[in-house]
DNA sequence: TTTTGCGCAATGATCGATCATTGCGCAGAA
DNA sequence: TTCTGCGCAATGATCGATCATTGCGCAAAA
C-alpha cells in the first residue's frame, strides 16, 4: 500500500538488509505451507533458534506476526503449534474477502484512473500468459496481484492492511496443495471486472464480490 | 468470538494470570487513548521497561500488538513512535467496518436465532438506558457490543477476528476524545436492525452498511 | 486396579547484557 | 560560511541465561 506505483523494485544492491524476524518468519511460513510441518506439531521456540543458529528472541516475533496470520496458533505458557486447516477454516476466508473487496470496488469506482486499468490489464495479461504457459505459482502470483490493486486503487490504507493481513497467497497456495483445491485463476474470469470498472458500473462492486465468492465456491475437489 | 454466550465471565477467582505482555498493552493504549502521550511522541522501549519494572522484552511484544492495531508506528532501528491520527485516518475505518459488518449480516441472516435476536434487543435496551443516564463510555461499549454481537453471529471466525483486529473501541474513543467527534451511539438507530432481521430482509446487509457509514460521514465535527 | 501427589524434564516467559544502527554535534577542509 | 566526515550517545535488535509453568511418569495410598 506503500509504494506510489507497481512497477518495478528500485534497483538498489540488495544489502540484505532485512530484520532477522522476517527471515525466520518466511523460513517458518515455507515449511508449514509446503507441509514438511504437519499441522498439529509443536514448534519449539528454541528448537528453531538453534536450527538457524540465531536466540530465541526473534523467532518468537515472527512466530506471534505468523499467529496473527493464523498460520499457527498458540496458548500461554503451552507454545505455539501448526494450526491444522479445515476445510472449513480455508472457505471462511472467501466471504471476508469478498466483503473487503466489494468494499474496494466501490471506493474505487469514482477515482480509478487510466494508468490503474492498464495496470489492471498487465496482470489479466501476465495472467493469462502464465495460464498458457501452465505455471500455476504465477497464476497465482498474478491472480493476487490483479485483486491487490484494486484494493490499492480504492485509496483507503487502512483496507489495505485489513486485505494484506488475510494473506491470501499463502492460503490459496496451502489450499491448492492441501484439499488440491481447483486452481481458479483464469484471465476470462477477471476481464468483465476491467471493463465494468472502465465503464464505471455501479455494481462493480457486487461483480467482484461474486468473483471471489466463486472462488471459495466452486473450487474445493473432496 | 470465543466464548459460546456473551451472557457473563465464568465467575473464576480472578489470580491475575494474564500475561505480562498484555497488562503493558493495556498500560500504553491507555496513555495514548486518553492522549497523555502525545502523536509523535517517541516510544522508548527501554524508558517504559523502566517504568513498569519489567524488561524490555515485554514491551516490545506489547508495542508491535499495538503497531498491527495501528495505535503506534515503528520503523527498523529507528523504534516506536505514537502515531498522529489525522481525520483521514480516522475516517477510514467506517468504509472498512461497514463492508464487514454487511458481509456479517449477510452471512447471519439465514442462521441468526431467537436466543442472539434477544441478546441484540438486551444491548439495545442497555444503550438505550446508558444514554438516558448520560454515560458516554457506557454507550460506546454497547454501541460496540451490539455490532460484535452481529459479527458473532455471522459464524465466521474469521471474519470476526478481523473485525476484533479494528479496534472499535479504541478508535472511537479516540474520535471522540481528538476531534470531538459526535456520539453517534443511540438507540434508536439500532432498532430498524433488529427488525430487519427479525423479518429476514435480504436488505439487512446494505442498511447495516449504511448505518456504520453514517457513523463516519456525519460525526466529524470541525 | 484406580487414584492421588510428588518430582523432574521440557519449554515458554522474562530478564539483563551486548551488538549494531542511527542521529547529531563539532572539527577541519573547501 | 558551507560542506564532510568522525566519534559519541541513545536505543533498537539480538543474545544467552534464568525464572515459572506445564505435562507426565511413577510410586504410594485407597
Amino acid at each position: 500500500m506503500t509504494e506510489p506505483r507497481p512497477t518495478a523494485e528500485p534497483p538498489r544492491p540488495t544489502l540484505e538488509r532485512r530484520p532477522l524476524r522476517e527471515q525466520i518468519r518466511q523460513y517458518v511460513t515455507e515449511a508449514v505451507v509446503a507441509g514438511r510441518w504437519a499441522p498439529g506439531e509443536r514448534i519449539v521456540e528454541r528448537r528453531v533458534a538453534v536450527e538457524l543458529g540465531v536466540s530465541q528472541a526473534p523467532v518468537r516475533e515472527a512466530l506471534r506476526e505468523l499467529e496473527q496470520l493464523g498460520l499457527v496458533e498458540s496458548e500461554p505458557n503451552k507454545g505455539v503449534r501448526v494450526r491444522s486447516f479445515s476445510e472449513t477454516d480455508l472457505r471462511e476466508i472467501y466471504p471476508v474477502r469478498a466483503g473487503l473487496e466489494e468494499t474496494a470496488a466501490r471506493l474505487a469506482l469514482p477515482r480509478i484512473d487510466d494508468e490503474r486499468l492498464a495496470a489492471l490489464d498487465r496482470h489479466v495479461a501476465a495472467l493469462h500468459a502464465a495460464s498458457t504457459a501452465g505455471d500455476a505459482a504465477a497464476q497465482v502470483r498474478h491472480g493476487v496481484a490483479f485483486h491487490r490493486e484494486i484494493v490499492a486503487a480504492s485509496g483507503n490504507a487502512l483496507l489495505g492492511s485489513v486485505w494484506e493481513a488475510l494473506g491470501i497467497e499463502v492460503w490459496t497456495t496451502l489450499s491448492i496443495r492441501v484439499y488440491r483445491m481447483d486452481l481458479h485463476e483464469n484471465a476470462a474470469d477477471h476481464e468483465p471486472i476491467v471493463a465494468a470498472f472502465r465503464r464505471r458500473d455501479p455494481a462493480t462492486g457486487a461483480l467482484l464480490r461474486e468473483h471471489v465468492l466463486g472462488y471459495g465456491g466452486c473450487a474445493l475437489l473432496p
